[in-house]
DNA sequence: TATTAGCACTCGCAAGTGATGAGTGCTAAC
DNA sequence: GTTAGCACTCATCACTTGCGAGTGCTAATA
């Protein structure tokens, strides 16, 4: 157990190195307000909370920063929550007012809201579309031998895939196919889509249309694999800028990570609401070692529909970042619900 | 005017330099097969080019470096083309094999195999979509007050946009709307869309719709503002793995360039066919200064359709890069053109 | 007994030094 | 016209040194 006075060098060590990222010393903190103790006692607090694993050296005779233990006690135990400032809150709105008319679009600018008001990286997961009901289907040809399908679903998402018409196969076919398609597989999530289709839909199919086999051929593969969550990224630089990124060899290893989109769905804790923050190298990437993630998701009415995180150096600004993202993923989830659900 | 050795001495030492990274030495050449010449008779000739301004020092006692003048006079005399290994034709061919069917994943799929053919970065210029005409509108209600408008172009190229619908507007009012605006808007360039929309047929809409007014205050603004061309990035970080980025300095700011998209337009130039390149300060963006860009263009029949570009330092080989991107830009047309165009 | 002053010690960092080697320009010989 | 030889330049690297910020320990103090 804590004293007081250790809970109190430490929350002031950790707010300390946050700032300037640089070792705190004993003599250092003993010139603030807050810490009415001189250098000597603070070194023999510093040297126990040491011990117990709060806090560590650099080299023997340098000052202490914290450790992911320490890190982790601070934000579950130090950490007072903060009302967002007027001017963010501001910036925040400005999202929302610019009356965007794509989800994509929203989510993008957020994306760029948070990592200028953060300075670190942010990124925004996109509603995974194979949860989402299928609207409406339409098929429209392009030419004589090739059409585009397009699924609609209930959450406004559009997909659409190329595929390859059979020759012969005339207007009426398609019209027949589209109302069957629209008839069997409306309500159906996309991600049971292909099995629907060829276990349900296709032997109705089959029936109506000429020229059967060829179409399903081209048109099976077409809604196969449907589009996984989007990765939508703000500042993906900023993060470069922040001092520990300093080292060419971790700033490669960040960007490069950033590039493959498949590593980070790992950053991301399973769609839970709330605030959830990964330190150090609770995230199981070896890249992100030295970051924390801070992760929060947005609705649709009821949904969860996605996540927000934002990344930066274990040293992060936890307090303004938790605040942050709980204000903008509550206002999204408003802006979405309201152009989705109605107003 | 140049001598034939001298020309010799050019070549040699900008390959060499490309292959190295070092400044090359007169004894170095000499030790060459390619070159029968003595360490002094280079030194006094790469003194001459030096004084022609084709080569720099980058101190008084260094070996030689390429200028940008010597780079551009390299590119547009000293290249010989070169044919495709069978090795890299089978990459590239692998991007066609998978029967990818949207063209963006096709696209993004082309940026990601240059980019390893390469070691470089590799920009790929999706079309630009207001450049093409409308195919088929589409409006599907999500909710009593909700709808998404889709345009189906005649590239296959889909877009959708979310509006809010006015309070009692019946479904045959859509259906109503939707008639005129297909046949008032069929064959319309994009980019002319809203003009049309306004001028012509908003007269008609008019006529036929109740709830005209709030309708195409929300209708008409989703209408505007088409999405511009789509940038694809295949490798971003290949670049920083070249040692004329070791510098942190130079580094950070080439990932901030390729993160505003709006800076990226001014490294193509106007679509035009064939390969273009840009060396160093020819780009006029500062951050490029170390960096050359070889651009070429793809076409769907004979429609040019976008751009394909190779960002690497102005060490970069010329040669093989100009060679893949030829054949590559090529084959992307090809498959486009079958996919969209009918085989 | 808890706190603090004092002191010897540690270590990172930056600046300075010198040796090394790859390179040059110039001159004179071939 | 070409090349060997030589004095000179400059980046780089290993090594030293001094400085300063910080520590741990001990003894004095409130």
């Amino acid at each position: 157990m804590l004293t007081n006075r250790q809970l109190l060098i430490l929350q002031v060590t950790v707010d300390d190195f946050i700032q300037t990222a640089q070792p705190v010393g004993s003599r250092q903190l003993s010139k603030k307000d807050e810490v009415p103790f001189s250098p000597a006692t603070i070194r023999n607090e510093m040297a126990d909370l040491e011990e117990m694993g709060y806090l560590e050296k650099t080299h023997t005779s340098s000052g202490r920063i914290p450790s992911e233990k320490g890190y982790r006690f601070y934000v579950d135990h130090l950490l007072t929550p903060q009302l967002a400032t007027s001017d963010d809150m501001q910036q925040i709105q400005s999202v929302f007012q610019e009356r965007l008319n794509e989800t994509e679009q929203i989510i993008q600018k957020t994306a760029m809201i948070l990592s200028d008001l953060t300075s670190y990286t942010s990124i925004l997961l996109g509603p995974d579309v194979r949860k989402h009901r299928v609207k409406r289907f339409s098929i429209v040809p392009l030419t004589t031998d090739s059409a585009v399908a397009i699924i609609i679903t209930d959450s406004g998402h559009v997909e659409n895939r190329l595929f390859q018409l059979p020759q012969g196969l005339t207007a009426s076919d398609i019209e027949k196919m589209v109302n069957i398609l629209n008839e069997q597989l409306t309500g159906v999530y996309l991600h049971e889509l292909q099995r629907v289709l060829e276990k349900e839909t296709a032997a109705l199919l089959k029936q109506h249309i000429g020229r059967y086999g060829e179409l399903m051929s081209s048109f099976g593969v077409a809604m196969s694999n449907p589009q996984e969550e989007k990765v939508f990224y703000g500042g993906k630089s900023k993060l470069l800028h922040h001092p520990e990124f300093n080292d060419l060899h971790k700033a490669r290893g960040l960007i490069t990570m950033m590039d493959q989109a498949n590593q980070i769905s790992t950053l991301f804790s399973p769609n839970q609401a709330g605030i959830h923050i990964r330190i150090g190298s609770e995230n199981t990437l070896l890249e992100m070692e030295a970051c924390s993630v801070i992760t929060a998701s947005y609705t649709i009415g009821e949904e969860q529909m996605g996540s927000i995180a934002i990344i930066g150096p274990t040293r992060m600004d936890y307090r303004r970042v938790i605040t942050l993202l709980d204000v903008m993923s509550g206002d999204l989830s408003r802006e979405l619900t309201r152009i989705l659900r109605g107003s």
